[in-house]
DNA sequence: GTTTATGCAAACTGTTTGCATTGCT
DNA sequence: AGCAATGCAAACAGTTTGCATAAAC
């Protein structure tokens, strides 16, 4: 979904209001907490971030504006095979942020690399494109991931 | 893991007994439907197809089995993002089958493509490289994703 | 004032686990 | 024989939903 607004200060104010959706504490609250993390939260621990400043809030409604965001791109929903998901501000491919993972299978780390970042959105974006008209399918994002063992799981091994 | 065992015709059994386990009929049974499906199965979709010939066994040992097998490598697990795991018979980067996925968030539709794989394996194997140093990782393997509206999804959708 | 969002508790779904039994080697 | 694998049922975790209330517009 792409749904007109204008950028500025609060343009997510617009963003949701230009979706049909209103502006509400708590959604607020969400993208708060969202553009402040410098990780991937799960729904439980942007709840625990939101809870002592809004306690009137409960984990349902973050699902619930999860799922909104999610659905109007503004947030992009991973999972590491670790059971639960975990959710990120969304930023443009290529812009300031953009970054693709690295997922230790041993202790379940995730490590944001950006290392060959151009590169990558380069060929994607060729790719993008053809798949886009073989297969006729609009595409809105991607996802690269690298499955493995990290430094001190890859020490800890006994082999 | 990687588990020593002579390759042949039956190197399934080999390369499980290599591991430490043991080769059972379920667990043949598995392998046998994963290597003639020709889509991404569920948990639930091997047991189904298993069931009316092996009546005797369970869900249980299905996952279990699942488990055994992505940890040695032969399997592959997917989150597409739609509740379930998804698993696939492993295939050598660059090998013949190799390929990457096209997912709808409309129906859930997933599409392998092939197009483009060696361009992106040959970007893939050398950024595995950089990260591998630069992170001290031991990369295993990697995933590849777009996402978007298929073509069905795309032409019912009323913007 | 009307409509949408919320909280709570309960429901749901896929997956995992405990334990007694079975089956591989 | 000895130990690993299995089935069953119960437990589990994250997520979703029904419904009455509260908040946004």
């Amino acid at each position: 979904m792409d749904c007109s607004s204008r950028k500025g200060k609060s343009w997510r104010h617009g963003k949701l209001r230009g979706c049909g959706y209103r502006a509400t504490v708590g959604r607020d609250a969400v993208l708060d907490v969202l553009s402040q993390a410098d990780e991937h939260l799960s729904a439980e621990d942007i709840y625990m971030k939101i809870h002592p400043i809004h306690p009137g809030i409960g984990l349902t409604s973050i699902y619930r504006t999860l799922g909104i965001l999610v659905n109007i791109g503004m947030v992009h929903k991973f999972d590491f095979g670790h059971g639960r998901a975990r959710y990120e501000l969304a930023e443009h491919p290529g812009g300031r942020g953009h970054h693709h993972h690295l997922v230790c299978t041993g202790c379940g780390r995730v490590i944001d690399y950006t290392d060959f970042i151009d590169e990558e959105v380069a060929l994607l974006k060729k790719t993008e494109e053809g798949l886009s008209k073989k297969y006729n399918f609009r595409i809105d994002s991607h996802l690269i991931q690298f499955y493995g063992l990290c430094d001190s799981c890859n020490n800890s091994k006994v082999s």
